[in-house]
DNA sequence: TATTGTTATACTCTATAACTATA
DNA sequence: TATAGTTATAGAGTATAACAATA
């Protein structure tokens, strides 16, 4: 045994741990919880998406989505009009504040992570790139 | 604008979102909170360790550590006993069934996620864990 | 019948701060 | 004074299932 791929995967993680490590901080200082970030962090630049898209994204289940969304309504940052072409569906979007509160914080949270990479070449960042590239390659592909 | 490093970051997270979806999943089944799990793997072919150790590895605060190991308690699958040379501290480690749940979850969520690799040459692992290792240190280093 | 999203429930995680005991 | 871990609290996330409206 000793699956060679746990190792990558370990390594993997340990670096997405240290990147949200700090990051969280700063998500918290700012007052939001990790789920609520990352909405709005999914949500920006967009023009919006369906309930079912944001939770297919974010891996947030429709129920509990549900919660996160009403919160974020609650403070204003995001805003829910039913569609038209299909009426079930609800199409979330950020709201003018949400907008600025994501124009604001998210490039607050960029350039600490970014402090993180200030000696990587554009060849160190393409070398990454390509391995993470085939990586997300074979971790896409249905097994089950 | 446009920080390359986004773009590593982004691929990053998906994949280890893409891996934790299907890992959750089988976690879940076998009637294990993500949290729980962490610990449980996190402790795995150790002697165990203390708390402290045990929050660093796992990033679950203090507060919410003494919770999670009160329920791993209740199970049966963990042990807590006071340190010898420093008795303000609590050596924790996998009781003997939970060293065989350990034992037997673990290489389930393992081999679920190997069939994944199924075509990574040596070389592959090489190269992926050749810029997961330069990209981890350079996380690691403290910037605040 | 299937899908989108809400509601309801029970449990778990989370941050935070005050606390006990050791050091 | 500082550190390791517990306790207490309030809020948030979570899975799950039942439900309404729409397709």
């Amino acid at each position: 045994m000793g699956e060679r791929y746990l190792r990558s995967i370990r390594l993997l993680a340990e670096c997405m741990q240290s990147f949200e490590k700090s990051s969280a901080q700063n998500v918290r200082q700012l007052g939001f919880t990790h789920s609520q970030f990352d909405i709005i962090a999914t949500l920006g630049n967009t023009p919006g998406m369906t309930c079912k898209d944001l939770g297919d994204k974010t891996l947030i289940t429709k129920g509990t989505l549900t919660g996160v969304l009403d919160r974020l309504e609650q403070k204003g940052l995001i805003e829910r009009e039913r569609g038209c072409d299909d009426r079930r569906q609800l199409f979330v979007k950020l709201s003018a504040e949400g907008d600025a509160v994501f124009k604001e914080i998210f490039p607050q949270v960029v350039s600490k992570g970014k402090q993180r990479f200030d000696d990587y070449t554009d060849a160190d960042y393409d070398s990454l790139e390509r391995e993470l590239l085939k990586l997300r390659e074979r971790l896409l592909r249905v097994v089950d």
